[in-house]
RNA sequence: GGGAGAGUGUCCCGAGCGGCAAAGGGGGCGGACUGUAAAUCCGCUGGCUUACGCCUUCGUAGGUUCGAGUCCUACCUCUCCCA
């Protein structure tokens, strides 16, 4: 790849964000001559947007760090819709109300990484829905439609893909790309943005609104998409046992966060701590030098800046203490998750399964519990349990006052009466 | 409108002569080994139950049977072929 002058693209190309761009040469000149604009999308589709949007959200980030405007397009219309792109069914729709509380959940998340104007910064929130809702259908056919040809959204990979399969793509999804290559054209007009980012997957919409750009403004229009990101072992990023890793701290626990990044794949560290933490690259590349048990010091090093990204400084590093005293000391931090119980359950004798499925939460079940003690999985502070008919009293409590509970190595709770 | 086929364990894929809590994968969880890694090996993977066992599951609703995922009828959804 050719070498990029301005800082923003060097940036985002050194720390492995680039997969294609469209005219790198031409964007590139005027990302380094003057102040650009750029946006990125987000569905509504979830409360909280999880680690997989942490990519498109570490660009916007780098945007503006390097003297641009982010724009933050909050998806409240198309969202209404469902992409298309990459998915196999079709999205179950979502309700107008459950867009708009997944909205607020969202929007939350961004003011960490951004600086939004009237906060000293000059970051854009928009939502598509200010424009999309209030299309009126037959201008919309006439002023927008007359520019898409059918023969080629057909060549598009996510409505090729969904026509090989011979599965379903409705007539109302199919519009998706439409509405975001207007989406484009829209936040051009407003804004005068020029570049629309996204992941790998989205190149094809963007694409198009490029296109619809040229047609209708005579405007030259940009795209950058970056990889899709993958552990070195194939599986993709964000997904746990527990469900997909939410940025939003009362989904995912600071904890829990830092420990998601703590246990990367040792092949992964270096390009981790280049997309989702912004210590410099000497820094990284002297982790990298790391070899064998070593590793881990880069790992502890991605999860608490990984974390202070989204949760603050304070709380990644309490997260790191309190794993450093769980794993490295064996004690007992009284900053592990916590479950305050009855005192009343205590003294009346509490049994183990009760205790690690109802109380807490570590299974799903009384039948999954029993199954875990089974193949010892199962321990009251750190005492494998062998009998599942086991009542925890108030003799169980330690020094501290509480009781840990532990599923695994790993995951601990403790209760603590009150 | 006519004809043919498909829908299986609420993570996914996928077998299933009328006796099935239902083969086999993948994924996930736990154990061993490690470095809170990867790879490998072992176990588990519907709910309730101390247990005998009970309950709920194969697109939906009925029916035939001692007994139905398996047979019949209707309906729903999706494919394909003809018009």
């Amino acid at each position: 790849m050719s070498t990029y002058r301005s800082d923003f693209l060097a940036i985002l190309a050194e720390r492995g964000f680039i997969h294609q761009v469209s005219e790198p040469d031409a964007l590139d000149a005027r990302a380094k001559s003057e102040t650009i604009t750029a946006y990125i999308g987000f569905d509504c589709t979830a409360p909280s947007l999880h680690v997989g949007s942490l990519l498109p959200i570490m660009m916007l980030y780098w945007l503006q760090q390097t003297g641009h405007r982010p724009i933050v397009l909050m998806g409240g219309g198309t969202t209404r819709v469902g992409d298309p792109s990459g998915k196999d069914e079709s999205r179950r729709m979502l309700s107008d109300e459950a867009i708009d509380r997944n909205l607020k959940g969202i929007r939350a998340i961004f003011s960490r990484f951004l600086k939004f104007e009237g906060e000293g910064g000059n970051a854009v929130m928009a939502n598509n829905a200010d424009w999309l809702n209030r299309l009126n259908y037959i201008d919309f056919l006439r002023d927008i439609g007359r520019h898409f040809s059918v023969n080629r959204m057909l060549s598009f990979d996510a409505v090729k893909l969904r026509l090989e399969r011979q599965q379903e793509l409705s007539f109302l999804e199919f519009n998706y790309m439409v509405l975001q290559a207007y989406d484009f054209v829209e936040l051009h007009r407003r804004y005068g943005c020029i570049l629309q980012m996204g992941g790998s997957d989205q190149w094809g919409n963007i694409v198009n609104g490029i296109d619809l750009g040229r047609r209708m403004l005579n405007a030259q229009l940009f795209a950058l998409t970056s990889p899709l990101i993958t552990t070195s072992s194939g599986a993709k990023m964000g997904k746990t046992a527990a469900g997909a890793v939410w940025l939003n701290a009362d989904l995912v626990s600071p904890y829990d966060y830092w420990q998601y990044w703590r246990n990367t794949e040792d092949g992964d560290v270096v390009r981790f701590l280049k997309l989702f933490t912004v210590l410099p690259l000497s820094e990284i590349a002297r982790l990298s030098a790391l070899k064998g048990a070593e590793i881990n010091e880069a790992k502890k090093m991605l999860a608490t800046e990984a974390t202070a990204l989204v949760h603050g400084r304070a709380a990644a590093e309490a997260a790191a203490e309190t794993a450093r005293r769980t794993f490295e000391e064996g004690t007992l931090a009284e900053t592990l998750p916590t479950v305050e119980i009855a005192r009343a359950d205590l003294e009346r004798g509490l049994g183990v399964l009760v205790a690690f499925a109802e109380k807490a939460g570590l299974v799903a079940s009384n039948s999954e519990a029993r199954r875990q003690i089974r193949s010892g999985g199962l321990r009251v502070n750190d005492r494998t349990v062998a009998d599942e008919k086991m009542i925890l009293t108030a003799h169980d409590l330690t020094a501290a006052g509480v009781i840990k509970l532990s599923l695994g190595r790993k995951r601990h709770v403790l209760l603590k009466p009150v």
